[in-house]
RNA sequence: GAGCCCGUAACUCAGCUGGUAGAGUAGCGGACUUUUAAUCCGCGAGUCGAAGGUUCGAAUCCUUCCGGGCUCACCA
């Protein structure tokens, strides 16, 4: 047994609880038995009381509060629907099956069952006849406690550390329903945006997260490497010129909700990897995509809040459509900032006017861009669309039909963050290869973001790709504005954290060295093994 | 990458201008047959993020490092 090791190192309450476990084996209790008696969930019995009054009933949950008072013992399970409390008396069970509780831990899953009825100070409970432990916890939870003080719920503990909540989700979520809430509000997300675009005939695709070359967006990749190939691998950052592959091939409308990853900073809205959701419709243009996604936006809203309204970091904002349309130049104009000519030569004078550093090597629609981030980006509340971007900063976006230094293209804003960016789809392979090179340009004058040319993607427009609108929408910041989630970490079940240094000494005690190092030497062994063994 | 802040028991935190640690919850022991932050009595629990330095003496002061948060930058 290698108990005694894992004693030392984790404090008093883990050796405590190992007791308990070999208390539960020496009362006969199994303490992780394979299966669990039937139960219903706790808020069936809760609601359907009124029925169920004095009938047979039985629960099961993790054990979440937990009063001894001699031969009598009141706890809380919660599962999956909610909490319920559970009634043991001495007199009902037997002494001797009374006192296996003594055993159990805040933490534990427990199976109870027995009589549904209310107790005198009003709440629901089963008195229990019976009890089975269903899995043994040997490590503590931070459990808050809530009380209610003059209406208001007031929770006492809990885990604060921002830190611990994401590098242990799993603690996290154990203690905080609320958090369990936000994922599961996730879910649902996903499941509208795809009823969506599945009632409109879009088709839900899967393109390649390992791509030989990385496009559809300016970004720097993650590389890895193909050994039997012996080749280069990016992640992808964008599937957008899969999807676009697609439309070429006849596929009219295509989604795919994409893990894409980006090898930038991390911050509130940013992490390495996120979920983006592409959706591309022949035969449309960025004004039929600024309706899709309005539509989108105020059907994914009502779905989780039930109204139109959205209310995040303590603003609110109506997403009713039809949303304020403003072109990247009529914004500038309206605050104060006259663009006459999109040349880099006054836009830098504009730029530096205003006191921006000017990059080195930006061209002129990188300027442009940069004015705008600084003088209208933070007052976008939303929800908007911003249009008509400049060519440059738009490789893959159609030219714009009125105005050939622009293209049409937009981006959609709510209070303040980018969750969409949309084009006219770029379907002239001649056009697109200019740009490109445009963009190689770019790259060698040491634009790390610069797009690479994609010949493949260019033999595909010139075989024909019908007019195109495309939207690419990011879900987590989606998921963020509609769950309240000041930051992207609060939507991602395991955040990109820096790795942890080395493992928790009890666990490596635990484990034991020699035991860890044969498992390494296993497994980098094991190609070899298999080459030259028995078989 | 820059600035500010944080890291003390399983959890939440206190520890002033240096004298090797405290509270509540959780845990352990005891009392208690309708409690609900249950209550009451008692007890234990900590390489004070890490390493150096200053000092007779460092959780406390200094330096560096590690990890995190916020803001900014980067990032459509």
């Amino acid at each position: 047994m290698p108990l005694s090791n894992t004693q030392a190192p984790a404090g008093d309450q883990v050796r405590a609880r190992l007791a308990k476990l070999e208390g539960l084996r020496r009362s006969g209790e199994e303490p992780y038995p394979h299966v669990s008696p039937p139960a219903a969930p706790a808020r069936a019995l809760v609601e359907g009381f009124g029925d169920l009054e004095g009938s047979e009933q039985a629960v099961r949950g993790r054990v979440v509060a937990f009063r001894g008072h001699g031969r009598t013992t009141f706890l809380h399970l919660e599962d999956g629907s909610g909490r319920i409390q559970v009634y043991l008396r001495q007199a009902d069970l037997g002494a001797e099956r009374y006192a296996v509780l003594q055993y159990l831990d805040l933490g534990d899953f427990l199976w109870a069952g027995g009589t549904l009825f209310r107790t005198r100070s009003g709440e629901i409970t089963v008195q229990a006849r019976e009890f089975r432990v269903l899995a043994k916890a040997l490590r503590p939870l931070p459990l808050a406690k809530e009380e209610v003080v003059g209406g208001a719920r007031v929770v006492h503990g809990g885990l604060g550390d921002r830190e611990v909540r994401y590098r242990r989700r799993y603690v996290d979520l154990a203690v905080h329903a609320e958090v369990r809430e936000v994922f599961r509000t996730r879910a649902r997300v996903l499941a509208y945006l795809r009823r969506f675009l599945d009632g409109r005939d879009f088709l839900e695709v899967e393109t390649p997260v390992l791509q030989p070359l990385y496009g559809g967006a300016a970004a720097r990749p993650f590389t890895t490497h193909h050994h039997a190939l012996d080749t280069t691998l990016y992640l992808r950052i964008a599937d957008e010129l899969y999807l676009k592959r697609l439309l070429v091939g006849g596929l009219e409308r295509v989604y795919e909700i994409a893990k894409d990853f980006r090898n930038e900073g991390i911050d509130r809205t940013h992490n390495p990897e996120f979920t983006m959701l592409e959706f591309y419709q022949a035969y449309a243009d960025y004004q039929d995509m600024m309706s899709l996604v309005e539509e989108m936006v105020v059907g994914v809203v009502r779905e989780i809040t039930g109204g139109t309204e959205l209310t995040w970091r303590g603003e609110t904002v109506d997403v009713s459509p039809p949303w304020r349309r403003v072109s990247m130049l009529e914004a500038l104009a309206t605050a104060g900032v006259h663009v006459a000519e999109i040349e880099r030569t006054p836009l830098e004078a504009c730029a530096r006017e205003l006191g921006l550093d000017v990059p080195t090597g930006a061209g002129a629609g990188k300027i442009l861009d940069e004015i705008f981030k600084d003088r209208v980006e933070p007052a976008l509340r939303g929800p908007v669309f911003v249009t008509d971007h400049p060519r440059e900063l738009s490789p893959l976006a159609k030219a714009h039909r009125t105005d050939q230094r622009l293209t049409e293209r937009f981006e959609a804003f709510l209070f303040g963050i980018e969750f969409a960016n949309a084009f006219s789809e770029l379907n002239d392979p001649l056009d697109q290869r200019r740009r490109f090179e445009a963009q190689r340009e770019l790259g060698a004058r040491g634009d790390a973001e610069a797009h690479a040319l994609d010949e493949d993607y260019l033999r595909a427009l010139e075989y024909g790709m019908p007019p195109t609108g495309g939207v690419g929408m990011g879900v987590d910041r989606l998921v963020m504005l509609l769950t309240g989630s000041p930051s992207i970490r609060d939507v991602i079940l395991f955040p990109q954290m820096r790795p942890e240094e080395g493992r928790l000494p009890d666990e490596d005690d635990a484990t034991g060295e020699g035991e860890g190092r044969d498992r390494q030497t296993r497994r980098e062994g094991d190609p070899a093994g298999s080459e030259g063994g028995a078989c």
